[in-house]
RNA sequence: GGCGGGGUAGCCAAGUGGUAAGGCAGAGCUCUGCAAAAGCUCCAUCCGUCGGUUCGAUUCCGACCCUCGCCUCCA
């Protein structure tokens, strides 16, 4: 069996099929970066990273691209706020924002765009939707997306005109919320959106001309023209929050294929602007919706600062199934420091044993990862297939049953898994000469039968932030 | 009000119409001068509640309770 994925579009679990293997096209939907990102956001993210890496080590050649959205309203308040450029403002958070993504071992995506670099191609979208008669501008010179003309307008192939292809709503009757109903724009409809927005005092230097008049694009309209400018007007893969399958990826659709492409492609090719949406689920923290009222929101910077390490944080948000809300604690990465050093402690003799031999990959674990992994992603099932990997290596090397060829083709599986776990190796902490030579006086003590010594030495290293283990080899020395 | 997820051991979390993966915590054992670390073993007669279908349901159906998300710019 193959690889399979939940899509939104069919609310099914479907084999995946992409336009042009092994080519696979993907988008995840990127950062607002007005902020440090948190531990929600980057599930997300993570989740992106691990669809990336899985499907290169299913043999597809990946195209990664993530957007930073650098023009929005957030963003120009709070330029307006603190006085600097909207360059300087974006760029601070956007080089935050790519340290966290490393810090968490996720791979930098191939393209990166930002907003700001795509307006030419927004202004191309809108232009297209307003020839087409589905765009209208207000008086105050902001362009809207009608839902009433893009529905009741003639279908053409790879578009069919259908809002609410996401999310089951009945938009006729759809009930008017708080924020619906203060809505101060000018529009035809409450439940149009934004393409263009009109230039006002407050957005200062942050506005770029265009047909309808000095202005800055809507949010919707800044995913279509990155991704279809670096992707093609139809591609494999859309990532995203789950929060975000309505409005932003049905309003996506709706002006990528209501304009038939950036190119013109999605009518000439009769195919849809994205064949499969993958989104993921929110995470709760201690049990709760973080907020920060509750004490209870991390950004990736407060749990470094907590002295949890970036393999930890990732690993626990890589437990549980993307599509499932996942309760994010403390004890929850206490207990992934664990886990990860028994797979690290494994590995590890696996190496020693091996002792640079290299062998083809042994085909048990990278089967039972396989089959779960090909199931929509059930991680929870592929660290199953991890832990129980461990146990047998353990128990084969206890019972000396492997040899250095069978080492080395075990540890060439786990580095093919690793791949797309993306743990690596745990950091490796040199410890001063000064401690070393107290563990050294420690072994002397002990050959003379000095116990007393011997427990002091210990006592005087622990003092000194380390921890002596004693192994067959000499003692080991960790940091406490 | 509409739509969509969930409720599985102390905690996190898979899964299946035929009798409950994995991780953490806990217990026992091995190793050790003692430790520590590590390893091995054990640890849910039970899957929110009540009904129904069935030879058999945690898994299907119905009702109910609880919980979370979306319903116009929030991952």
């Amino acid at each position: 069996m193959g690889l399979k994925f939940h899509n939104t579009l069919t609310r099914g679990v479907e084999e995946f099929a992409p336009l042009t293997p092994p080519h696979v096209g993907l988008y995840c939907c990127g950062p607002t970066v007005y902020d440090f990102g948190h531990i929600g956001n980057f599930r997300t993210f993570v989740f992106s990273d691990v669809v990336r890496r899985y499907l290169e080590f299913r043999g597809f050649s990946v195209n990664h691209v993530m957007n930073i959205t650098d023009v929005e309203d957030k963003i120009i308040r709070r330029v307006h706020e603190t006085g600097q450029t909207l360059a300087e403002f974006t760029g601070r958070y956007t080089d935050a924002f790519l340290a966290d993504l490393a810090s968490l071992h996720c791979l930098p995506p191939h393209h990166l765009p930002r907003a700001t670099a795509h307006i030419d191609g927004m202004i191309q979208l809108i232009s297209r939707l307003m020839e087409r008669g589905i765009a209208y501008r207000t008086a105050d010179g902001s362009v809207y997306f009608s839902i009433d003309r893009y529905r009741k307008s003639e279908r053409w192939p790879g578009c069919a005109c259908h809002y609410g292809q996401l999310v089951n709503l009945n938009i006729d009757d759809q009930r008017q919320t708080e924020r619906v109903a203060s809505d101060e724009y000018d529009k035809d409809n409450v439940a149009d959106f934004a393409l263009w927005k009109a230039r006002v005092p407050e957005d200062g230097a942050v506005f770029w001309p265009s047909p309808w008049g000095d202005g800055r694009p809507g949010w919707h309209i800044e995913c279509s023209a990155m991704s279809m400018a670096l992707l093609g007007d139809s591609f494999d893969l859309h990532l995203g929050g789950e929060d975000l399958a309505f409005p932003h990826h049905e309003d996506e659709i709706a002006q990528s294929e209501g304009a038939g492409g950036l190119h013109g492609d999605i009518a000439g090719k009769a195919r849809p602007f994205v064949k499969y949406w993958l989104h993921g689920a929110h995470l709760l923290v201690e049990g709760r919706k973080m907020s920060k009222s509750l004490g209870n929101f991390y950004t990736v910077r407060d749990l470094v600062g907590r002295g949890f390490s970036g393999r930890e944080i990732r690993s626990l948000l890589m437990s549980a199934h993307y599509r499932e809300t996942f309760n994010f604690t403390l004890a929850g990465l206490d207990g992934s420091r664990t886990a990860l050093a028994r797979i690290d402690e494994c590995v590890g003799k696996l190496r020693e044993r091996a002792a640079g031999t290299t062998a083809p990959a042994a085909p048990a674990l990278l089967q039972a990862f396989t089959e779960a992994m090909d199931d929509d992603l059930n991680i929870s099932r592929g660290w199953a297939a991890v832990f129980d990997w461990v146990r047998e290596q353990n128990r084969a090397l206890a019972a000396n049953e492997l040899d250095a060829a069978r080492a080395a083709a075990e540890l060439a599986a786990w580095e093919r898994i690793d791949h797309v776990l993306g743990l690596g190796a745990k950091a490796t902490d040199e410890a001063p000469a000064e401690i070393v030579a107290l563990a050294e006086a420690r072994v002397a003590a002990k050959k003379a039968k000095d116990f007393a010594k011997a427990d002091a030495l210990r006592a005087e290293i622990k003092a000194q932030g380390w921890v002596v283990e004693d192994t067959p080899k000499g003692p080991k020395l960790k940091r406490a």
